[in-house]
DNA sequence: TTGTACGCGTTATCAT
DNA sequence: ATGATAACGCGTACAA
């Protein structure tokens, strides 16, 4: 039956011919309290299914023990596996997570922003879409003495800010010397979004195993994509458009990237001979699935960046770190290499 | 730099020699504050970044405009896809979104439910853990008033209950009479876990579009696994285990498992002549990428699904439909039937 | 050991 | 047109 009347300490009280605060006290077993009254409240309040109201005691504790995430999708499995670090985390020091998705527009991360605020979150951890550049609907957060950690997207025109990143530079330098060691001199470099926080420390690792290992770079090696499909095609097929500096591997930002790169590689026969070893960021599961699959993945570990991020927050939350000490902090990526037995080249 | 004093309603009010209601009042436009006095606030508050706080204004209007949704898993696409649907239509209707997942088990499933109750979310949206069959943590909602919708998940031990569910039925039998309609006469069906709320109406589907085109049934045709390979490839052994019955066609309840079962059958050579055409639940963009691809796959539409669940929520939350009135929607699945071009069998 | 009184930030009712 | 006051549900300092 639906019972009406809210169950609140009030109504306890009144049932129990007591005062609120000796119902408050009674449930937070305070020691001051009777243990004889203590049982009988409690008894009473499992009874009748008392649930004490979030929004009160935050208004009363000024804080609300809830960590605001911010990302792009959840259609992007690095953010779902990165969720869960955060919740891990979050559920063991005794916060709860809301996650809201901006799809990559500014707009809708400014109203997610807006709403967190509301809200009175006690820390935000944020991937920010690739179009932000101005920061002023995250910045408020700290105004206020909210801490804030960026994560995975790296926030490049905002100096003054915590940070966890992928270590992308050192997973695809890992990745170029890879093929490198498998003989490999032309190696192409397909890139993300030509927003700086995606391929710029990525693009530095290849340029730098390149260097390091002494094998000529030619920009005709590099080419960018973003997300869709038809760039992804027209891109690669600038890459493999010189006959005589055509590419036997590949190094791209993302794997499902890398498929559609894979794919279209295999219409036009590239890869009947087994012509180009690929190595992608992100280590799918469904890579085994693949006829052609890539030699290799890079593995980026968002688990443990979403990890990196809430513990790091949690110590901004209990100010066991200044809000004004700005951190960075790197993850690794795990160079993964998949069943070599065809040993092409 | 960091301001210490919280900006609220009485902070402006202080600032501006005004009391606190006239100061909320210019804030939310009412028609008798003074033109004058409405812009000064509005200014003030812009300028000392005023953010209501959510808490207080919960309290005071006992609803929270929070819809909460629990549901197993983030790592499935279907749960991912469906909670687009969910954010569009709450947005819109000045509601925000918590998501929490219960990760299939009963006792995350428990806690999250209490912490959404103790956020006092106006309604519930939630796909249950494969484990819950007692209810008591999901009917408290409805005990003090706050509606709750389940979806995707039939709660078939819950007759009292709001549903909204994709039509699996439907969507298997489509699929069934496909490849009953391709010649096929030894049609496998490899089902789910053996809870009734997973595969029951899928596995009707299929024996009715045998019944009705009178194809026979045999008990040897029918394997059920659960989200582990292991178990999937063991479930496939015994489908193809009768050198006489061996099946030319195969249903599956999910896409990922289908996977793991073309890739077995084909390291056993089955598919080297195409002998088996495969379509499974889920319609992932994955397929292009396969060398050996089912043939179709019925796409379940999650979007709408989560559409229609948060829609029927909020018609309950707004008393539009009675509490106790149970609504049951069910949400057609759609046949895609991929490039048939290899014209096997 | 228990009860009284106040305040958290906001809105709404009733005076002024 | 504006202000004073009460109330939402809870926790706690202080009084009894």
């Amino acid at each position: 039956m639906t019972n009406n009347t809210p169950v609140t300490l009030k109504f306890l009280a009144d049932k129990l011919k007591m005062s609120v605060s000796t119902v408050s006290k009674a449930l937070n077993n305070y020691p001051t309290i009777n243990a004889y009254t203590r049982q009988r409240v409690q008894e009473m309040a499992r009874d009748f299914h008392f649930t004490p109201n979030k929004s009160a005691i935050n208004l009363k504790e000024k804080r609300s023990r809830i960590i605001g995430v911010i990302l792009p999708n959840l259609l992007d499995h690095f953010f779902t596996r990165s969720i869960y670090g955060i919740e891990q985390f979050a559920t063991q020091n005794g916060y709860n997570v809301i996650i809201s998705q901006s799809h990559d527009e500014l707009e809708k991360e400014i109203q997610s922003a807006n709403m967190l605020l509301r809200s009175r979150v006690d820390g935000l951890i944020v991937a920010i879409s690739k179009h932000t550049q101005d920061f002023t609907h995250l910045n408020q957060f700290e105004n206020i003495g909210i801490p804030v950690v960026y994560y995975t997207r790296n926030p490049s025109f905002n100096l003054n800010c915590h940070k966890v990143l992928c270590n992308t530079f050192q997973g695809c330098y890992q990745a170029t010397k890879l093929l490198i060691d498998r003989g490999h001199q032309k190696i192409a470099y397909l890139g993300g979004p030509k927003m700086i926080n995606f391929t710029h420390d990525r693009f530095n690792g290849y340029i730098n195993a390149l260097k390091d290992n002494e094998v000529p770079f030619s920009s005709e090696l590099v080419a960018y994509t973003d997300f869709d499909k038809e760039n992804t095609i027209t891109a690669i097929k600038n890459l493999f458009v010189y006959p005589e500096n055509k590419p036997t591997a590949l190094v791209a930002f993302k794997e499902p990237i890398l498929f559609d790169a894979i794919k279209y590689l295999r219409s036009t026969k590239h890869f009947k001979t087994n012509e180009v070893e690929c190595i992608g960021f992100g280590n799918t599961s469904f890579i085994s699935y693949l006829d052609s699959p890539p030699i290799a993945s890079i593995e980026e570990n968002p688990e443990s960046v979403g990890e990196n991020a809430i513990s790091l927050l949690i110590q901004l939350i209990n100010k066991e770190i200044d809000i004004h000490n700005y951190q960075k902090v790197m993850v690794d990526c795990k160079l993964i290499v998949h069943g070599l037995n065809a040993g092409s080249v």
